[in-house]
DNA sequence: GAGCTATGTAGAC
DNA sequence: TCTACCTAGCTCT
């Protein structure tokens, strides 16, 4: 699921999988069958993540994926089946393979192509070293909401609709307020708390923004679902009823519009704001609207 | 099983 | 501003 979190996991998981070693490259799909040609055969050095983009070093040449909204890159032991589907490209190791499909970018760059992207980008919070300043000036210059600030890569880079939703929440700020309002410490807050919450996520393997106290609470609230542990719930089997389940109490606002708010029971509200749905608990988080 | 929706971006117009 | 990308999990029937 790619936000900045999903690409570091991916980079950390490519690097180990296939580092150090020649990799077969293909691309049953065709689409990128002279750019899969170019690696066929050479050593894979590493992969690294900066925000959504990944770059994976193959001697001297680099590519570039960004997963966009429903790219997958699944890796399986070999002995590899036939591809079914859109594969766009296959890299083969000793032990396993691993199929990208329906990425909105899959080019290589090269190391100069590689500056230009990275150019674009915002820091990262998942980065070592990243330009916190950079974020904290941007946004507390800027007119824009700070809804909308989070969500622009150039801005920061990684965050995407589930954590800019669930961070604002976190900090009680209106993704409507102008990022000039919040104030630097504000601003500062919003970037700590990413850290943490990318963080987890890296490590999770997925989005986890509920304070531990507030599963029970939430739990509660949704009082007309049954709790994530019911034992019986489909016989304790992991069902996609129960995987569904365990994903609706990880969040405070993300997709529970019109469900109640962990911390005041409001209605949590959604609308279209920039072409993205916008998910924001208008008790808690104050400023404007 | 069909239909809908989505954690995103690039490029055409 | 619209469309392509063409996956995958969910809802509805």
């Amino acid at each position: 699921m790619p936000e900045g979190h999903s690409l570091h996991r991916l980079a950390r998981t490519i690097t180990r999988t296939f580092g150090g070693a020649p990799v077969g490259a293909s691309s049953p799909q065709g689409r990128f069958a002279s750019g899969a040609a170019r690696l066929d055969g050479r050593v894979l050095t590493g992969a690294q993540a900066w925000g959504k983009h990944l770059f994976v070093e193959v001697e001297d040449e680099v590519l570039h994926v960004h997963l966009g909204l429903y790219g997958t890159w699944v890796r399986s032991r070999r002995p590899e089946p036939e591809p079914w589907g859109a594969v766009r490209l296959r890299l083969t190791g000793q032990l396993w393979y691993a199929d990208l499909r329906g990425p909105t970018a899959c080019d290589l760059v090269g190391p100069a192509g590689r500056e230009e992207i990275l150019a674009r980008l915002g820091p990262d919070p998942l980065r070592r070293r990243p330009d916190v300043d950079a974020f904290v000036r941007r946004v507390a210059a800027s007119r824009a909401p700070v809804g909308a600030l989070l969500m622009d890569q150039s801005v920061l880079a990684g965050v995407g609709n589930v954590y800019r939703a669930e961070v604002l929440f976190r900090a009680g700020v209106s993704p409507f307020a102008p990022g000039r309002t919040l104030g630097e410490d504000t601003v500062r807050a919003l970037w700590d708390d990413l850290v943490v919450l990318m963080r987890d996520g890296v490590r999770r393997g997925r989005i986890v923004t509920l304070e531990t106290d507030d599963v029970a609470l939430l739990a509660d609230l949704d009082h007309d679902r049954p709790a994530p542990d019911d034992p019986d719930l489909d016989g304790g089997e992991d069902t996609a009823a129960r995987r569904r389940l365990r994903r609706s109490t990880g969040v405070y606002v993300y997709r529970r519009e019109g469900r109640p708010c962990a911390r005041c029971a409001t209605p949590v509200r959604a609308e279209d704001f920039h072409g993205r749905r916008l998910y924001w608990c208008p008790g808690c988080q104050r400023g404007p609207r």
